[in-house]
DNA sequence: CGGAACACCCCTCTTTAGAGGGATGCCACT
DNA sequence: AGTGGCATCCCTCTAAAGAGGGGTGTTCCG
């Protein structure tokens, strides 16, 4: 529990209306306040350490540094942040990502204005929350299988409409291994060929454009 | 100007936190009020018909019934209907498309909130709404070679993965018209290869997924 | 009427993608 | 010391994609 009774929470998000909404709700609960605002991780960091608040709310895709490198970037810093995503994307990756860097809950954001809340008063109090929908995400995720950092790295390439020669030469490999990682992408993400690999790839977070 | 005073307004949005924001935002004004919520486009159509409001939000981008078919069903059926699109997208297809069907603004949810106000209050004074980000994309888009239907229906197919095969089968087309479509696809979009095509096409807001 | 845009069909040719096998070295964990 | 995951390289072969040409019929508009 916070020292002075009320919890005291920023928001970041790059939307002003979101955070106008979190601040409204927000503001309706006896204990809580929002003591700042950020529209971008950047200066969400700032502004966490400047303020030190009871609990961060964070958009998970926010332009220049994302949602993830902020959190992982506060959370080394400061282990004891608490940090909540309050994302509108439900990809199994995103929410994976998200607890691995850090954060402690992870909401949607057409869930109603109650589960913020009790969200917010648990994380607060030391919890991990979960909703319902979001860790049956996770358990999805179990059943997959799992792309190495380089067979992101090669998606990633591809979804920008590199060939395989090209992707080679920016990778400083043999369009050999180009073609064994792009097998083990197509494998993996059980399709058949690479232009669903990636429209598949950014539905579940695995990449962005 | 509205009958009552206050300018009536509904809005639609499948975020619960989004319409929280403007609910409170707009509460702020003084010569606004929102009568009603709508979570999908379904449901907006519904509400204005009870409502008959004098200016309508709509989200571009909604589960079920997207923004855009709403909008042409509530315009041919409501000619007067003042709908300003509210979205966090900013694809040059997008917006053209959200005019085409009948919207009289379009403001990004990044903008501050006097944005919205003033928007608001043009588009229910019988104006046109369009912020200098959201006209200059338009008048990109003008440099840009638009595609057919049928273009960005077999876009589309490409976009979930299927081989020309497959999409001659399924368009009951030969594969030699598919190649055709690609070809002039390529080469509208300026890019070499059908993976580059659907990503340019989905940040354009070309097609979905 | 003529032209332009669209959708459709056909052929050839080169390049690319993808499936199938094989193999090596490194590193971490047991 | 052995195992498994990762990244790398190599070869062959078939299917697919893409570039380049050719053409038809329709519709709509000036």
């Amino acid at each position: 529990m916070s020292t002075e009774g009320k919890i005291r929470i920023i928001v970041a998000d790059d939307h002003y209306i979101v955070r106008a909404g979190l601040v409204s709700l927000l503001g309706t609960a006896e204990d809580m306040e929002v003591v700042s605002e950020a529209s971008s991780g950047k200066e969400a960091i700032k502004v966490y350490q400047k303020h030190l608040p009871d609990v961060a709310l964070f958009d998970l895709r926010m332009p220049g540094m994302g949602g993830v490198e902020s959190i992982k970037q506060l959370c080394s810093k400061h282990p004891d942040a608490k940090v909540i995503v309050f994302s509108a994307f439900n990809g199994d990756e995103d929410i994976h990502k998200a607890f691995e860097a850090g954060a402690r809950g992870y909401i949607l954001k057409s869930s109603i204005g109650e589960d913020l809340l009790e969200a917010v008063r648990e994380v607060d109090a030391g919890h991990k929350w979960i909703p319902r929908d979001v860790s049956s995400r996770l358990a999805i995720r179990k059943t997959y299988e799992t792309l190495t950092p380089r067979e992101t790295e090669v998606l990633s390439e591809i979804a920008h409409g590199r060939s395989n020669k090209e992707i080679a030469n920016s990778l400083n490999i043999s369009d050999y291994t180009v073609k064994d990682h792009i097998k083990n992408i197509l494998g993996k993400l059980q399709v058949a060929a690479r232009t669903e690999a990636v429209t598949v790839a950014l539905q579940r977070g695995i990449i962005e454009i």
